[in-house]
RNA sequence: GCUCAAGUGGCGGAAUUGGUAGACGCGCUGGAUUCAAAAUCCAGUUCUUUCGGGAGUGUGGGUUCGAUUCCCACCUUGAGUACCA
């Protein structure tokens, strides 16, 4: 008899939903363990199988970690604002929030089937104004703080202005704009309100700036570096342009250099900090400043290569660098022009396309050498980026292939520095295993040595310093859009007013339309209820708006990455609505121990989160200074698509092995028509399209139609996609959460493929009918274990736990198969051996390992029982003897299959010493017993 | 181009410190059961073979008594990143 999984998982599941089995406890004495999955975006196609992946393994920590005595707080919520709803909305009028309900309600739906420990009573959605009144109190916070680089944290405005009003700004170390002026203390007096405020804004962590942002035509917003992929939008893939803008901005750059460090601390893949390093891109060496010859100018370039200084043949500017124009001699103006304009018309995709041409034009100015006082040419350039650094390069092309290309292509001269070398063809760019040459003062110095006297001399001779870059920009944080959280912030004389946090959460007002305006205003520019009343403290209509009490309010909104910056933290105290989160459940929470979710994120959301909550831990807000203790990438489900061969230009189709060179078309075919051996149900297929349903078959000499095969990502326009509903009716939840760990290691991309969960399957019942009879009855002895049964038993303890330790989960569920079958063979009907072994599958499958716990006599649940002790002595198997070495003296290894304690080893090692002996031929002069696996024995 | 990861049967994959390569599952083959099918159970399933064995973890070398595992070079695939000075 089969075991009836439908009535069980649904039994199971209420059961555990009305005993809130998985709340998690607060307070507690028990350790705490947080294990966090990344949140879905709840979109409307409903989850495939391939979303569960993260959350099965994550679940399985987690119910492991309770059966290890922890208190777990295993949370789950939304990211629901976001592009999609707003699409949806600018199509059919409906409003996000609706459908964004709905589509949350599907997701629960299909969760709830899986059978998950989550604790949803803190769960999250962004969009909710009880949560995101806190992304904007977050947002305040930012706006009023500054960054002291001497103390390297975060401080209050207020104290910033103490700073001003006392000592003025000239001695002080703060991340603020380039352009910030110097002023003293008594300046600072002497200006008027809106003068402070314009300097305070360039001071503040989140500040509004006008700058050149990634404007995408055609979703009508600006994305951040992070959404644009090959100068296309993530999202859709559109074409994004280079537009000046007012946005609102984060200074996440205050916090490259921690962002940095913070990674030597946290158990992340070394692929992942790498990505994040690169992202953040610090670059050591220094800024020279180079003085234009007959024109009171310097032009300044960051190097990381000072030591190559004598190298220098000529400077080369951006084309958009601002002293392009004034220096330029007449004689080579038009042709400076016609360059900047040429290169003004390349899009930023073609530039990034084109690395191969060089292009370029002389100034006809010069700058003198800070050393030889000799004068250098100087260019501009496509290949050096306005972006980056100062937009100027000192050209080496000695030392750096871009400037040899360049240099050889204009024919500029290529001085060598670099002591035996041949540099005629290519530049020498290797950073050691060199002596440097015709370099004055740096002659015969190496790299290292060179670094550090150039610099001094730099600096002695006020011609530079050494410096520090990242490559890791201010984060632009205005969005054009509808559906994000409202900013709380007003303009008086186009200035930004934060509206204080008592009167938060500012709500999304009333709109027509989600479109932007036919002005180009965000849609928030559509609504008429959307200004702020001073009196009040309201929203009104905006026909009230006077600008002395009542003024606009901002009409862009936060970007997706707001909301799920910090959302961690709510979970810890999701209810309140006093602070967002209280400051006892952050002090024993404290950090994600463990957070799962896709690799997509490694340098948007993980940057985020890192950030802010870096910059809550200065302000004192949050105990922690990083988010996410160990984290785990895992890969993703692919779909196995299915095609059948049309012969070109016919309706008919041809099975697989009966293609035979002929022209065909290869035509994609539901997945859910296809049995395990590839052969398509022709009729389900005549059914599907009705211009298939008079087409002819040719099938094999089976009679099978034999399909192709490839693997794909899952999508629904490839018709591979799988619903985890539809294996939870045919196979159960167990068997879904089984068969995915199965499917291969949870950090790989892996392909679905349906019928190989009839393994799992086939195993759950195996289970079931060892231990239930066909009179739905009981078949266990509480007999006393046979040595056998004890030894799978605990072999299977150990083999679960080390996978589960190690997240190997693919591996485990091979050690339950094997069990099941030993256990089938010895005919094991023991109590004793079922209690613990149930308690071992609970984690992986605990709907059916619940209901045979239950049957067992027991009224708590399995999974709030203790993880099985193990008992590695029943674990020793056959020694392995090796021999190591035949010069003179005999060595050998004995292998044992286990760790023991010493006094058990020196046992072990007597009673296989007879083994060795013969072997050898020779009685042991001496034996090494070290506790561990590898013994010595010396003959 | 650079960085990282990975190449093992027909397929997904296992081998956790260098120690019986291919666990476990899918698929396939044969058998039992059945009027028949499904389901279930049993046996087999890397290749090759003169049935003794021989070869074998992308390719070619190296270290070792012993290498899927360590080292070097190369090839292939995937992921990330890209005129970053």
């Amino acid at each position: 008899m089969r075991y009836d999984f439908k009535a069980i998982e649904a039994k199971w599941q209420k059961y555990w939903a009305e005993a809130q089995t998985y709340k998690a406890e607060m307070p507690s004495k028990k350790p705490k363990y947080f294990v966090l999955d990344m949140f879905p975006y709840p979109s409307g196609a409903g989850l495939h199988v391939g979303h569960p992946l993260g959350y099965i393994a994550s679940d399985i920590y987690a119910r492991y970690k309770r059966l290890r005595g922890f208190n777990v707080l295993h949370p789950q919520g939304y990211d629901s604002f976001g592009l999609p709803a707003e699409q949806y909305a600018i199509e059919t009028g409906q409003h996000p929030a609706t459908t964004t309900d709905q589509n949350i309600q599907r997701y629960r739906q299909q969760l709830d089937r899986l059978g998950f420990s989550f604790d949803w009573s803190c769960e999250v959605k962004t969009s909710d104004p009880s949560y995101f009144k806190w992304t904007q109190w977050i947002f305040l916070k930012l706006f009023d703080s500054w960054y002291d680089k001497e103390h390297d944290k975060a401080r209050p405005v207020s104290e910033l202005i103490e700073v001003f009003r006392t000592q003025g700004n000239a001695a002080l170390s703060a991340a603020c704009d380039e352009k910030t002026p110097v002023f003293k203390a008594q300046q600072w007096q002497q200006m008027d309100q809106d003068q402070q405020a314009d300097i305070l804004l360039k001071y503040r962590l989140t500040y509004l700036a006008e700058t050149e942002v990634n404007w995408c035509p055609y979703l009508g917003t600006v994305l951040a570096n992070d959404e644009i992929v090959n100068g296309l939008s993530e999202r859709g893939g559109h074409p994004v342009v280079r537009k000046k803008m007012t946005q609102w901005i984060m200074r996440i750059s205050a916090y490259a250099q921690r962002l940095l460090t913070g990674l030597d601390h946290i158990d992340w893949t070394f692929a992942l900090k790498e990505s994040q390093r690169n992202w953040i891109g610090k670059s050591v060496g220094a800024l020279v400043h180079f003085e234009v010859k007959d024109l009171n100018r310097k032009i300044s370039v960051f190097t990381t290569r000072p030591d190559t200084i004598f190298g220098v043949s000529f400077v080369t500017l951006a084309p958009e660098h601002p002293l392009v124009l004034e220096l330029t001699t007449s004689e080579h103006r038009e042709e400076i022009q016609s360059y900047i304009q040429a290169t003004a018309r390349r899009s930023e995709r073609d530039r990034m396309a084109d690395v191969k041409t060089i292009s370029g034009a002389f100034t006809g100015a010069y700058v003198w050498h800070p050393f030889t006082k000799k004068p250098l040419p100087i260019w501009i350039g496509d290949y050096v980026l306005a972006g980056y650094g100062t937009g100027a390069v000192m050209a080496v092309p000695c030392g750096d292939q871009r400037d040899h290309d360049f240099a050889h292509f204009f024919d500029l001269p290529i001085p060598n520095i670099f002591k035996d070398t041949n540099v005629d063809q290519e530049a020498f760019t290797e950073k050691s295993g060199f002596i440097i040459q015709n370099s004055d003062f740096l002659n015969g110095l190496d790299y290292v040595s060179a670094m550090k006297v150039v610099i001094e001399q730099l600096e002695s001779a006020a011609a530079g310093q050494g410096q520090t870059n990242f490559r890791l920009r201010d984060a632009v944080f205005s969005r054009q859009r509808f559906w994000g959280e409202p900013f709380p912030m007003y303009y008086v004389n186009g200035r930004p007013q934060p509206i204080s946090p008592d009167h938060l959460p500012i709500r999304l007002p009333h709109v027509d339309q989600y479109l932007p305006t036919e002005d180009g205003a965000p849609p928030l520019g559509r609504a008429t209820q959307w200004a702020w009343d001073t009196e009040r403290n309201s929203v009104v209509d905006n026909a009230n708006v006077d600008h002395k009490k009542v003024f606009p309010l901002e009409l862009n909104t936060m970007p997706g990455w707001a909301g799920s910056a910090w959302y961690f933290f709510r979970y810890m105290d999701a209810q309140n609505e006093k602070e967002f989160a209280n400051q006892e459940a952050m002090s024993y929470w404290k950090q994600v121990d463990l957070y799962i979710g896709g690799s997509e994120h490694a340098t948007g959301h993980l940057l985020y989160s890192r950030f802010w909550t870096k910059f809550l831990f200065d302000l004192g807000l949050v105990p922690v200074d990083e988010p996410f203790n160990k984290l785990i990438n895992q890969g993703m489900i692919l779909g196995t698509s299915a095609f059948v061969h049309r012969l070109e230009g016919t309706s008919t189709f041809l099975s697989n092995d009966k293609v035979d060179g002929q022209k065909t078309q290869l035509i994609h075919v539901d997945v859910n028509m296809v049995d395990a051996s590839n052969h398509l149900n022709i009729n389900q297929f005549k059914g599907w399209r009705k211009d298939f349903a008079d087409a002819d078959f040719v099938t094999n000499d089976q009679g099978h139609f034999v399909v192709e095969r490839e693997v794909e990502k899952m999508s629904k326009s490839k018709y591979n996609v799988v619903s985890p509903d539809e294996i939870c009716d045919q196979y159960g939840a167990d068997s879904l959460r089984m068969y995915e760990m199965f499917l291969g290691p949870l950090e790989q991309a892996k392909p679905w493929n349906t019928a190989g969960i009839s393994g799992v399957y086939n195993f759950l019942n195996k289970l079931w009918r060892l231990y239930i009879d066909d009179q739905n009855r009981l078949k266990v002895e509480a007999s006393e274990p046979s040595a056998e049964n004890l030894k799978t038993l605990h072999k299977s303890i150990k083999k679960v736990q080390d996978d589960i330790e190690g997240f190997s989960f693919n591996t485990s569920v091979s050690t339950f198969m094997i069990a099941v079958n030993e256990f089938s063979t010895q005919s094991c009907q023991s109590k004793q051996v079922l209690e613990p072994f149930l308690i071992l599958l609970s984690p992986y499958a605990p709907h059916i390992a619940e209901e045979l716990w239950h049957r067992l006599g027991h009224s708590t649940s399995v999974t709030s029982q203790s993880f099985p002790e193990l008992n590695e002595a029943l674990l020793v198997e056959q020694t392995k003897v090796y021999p190591v070495s035949f010069n003179g003296k005999m060595r050998f290894t004995l292998e044992l299959s286990l760790d023991m304690d010493k006094a058990a080893l020196e046992t072990h090692v007597l009673k296989h010493d007879q083994t060795v002996s013969q072997l050898a031929g020779h009685k042991p002069k001496k034996v090494i017993v070290v506790p561990g696996k590898i013994i010595n024995i010396v003959y």
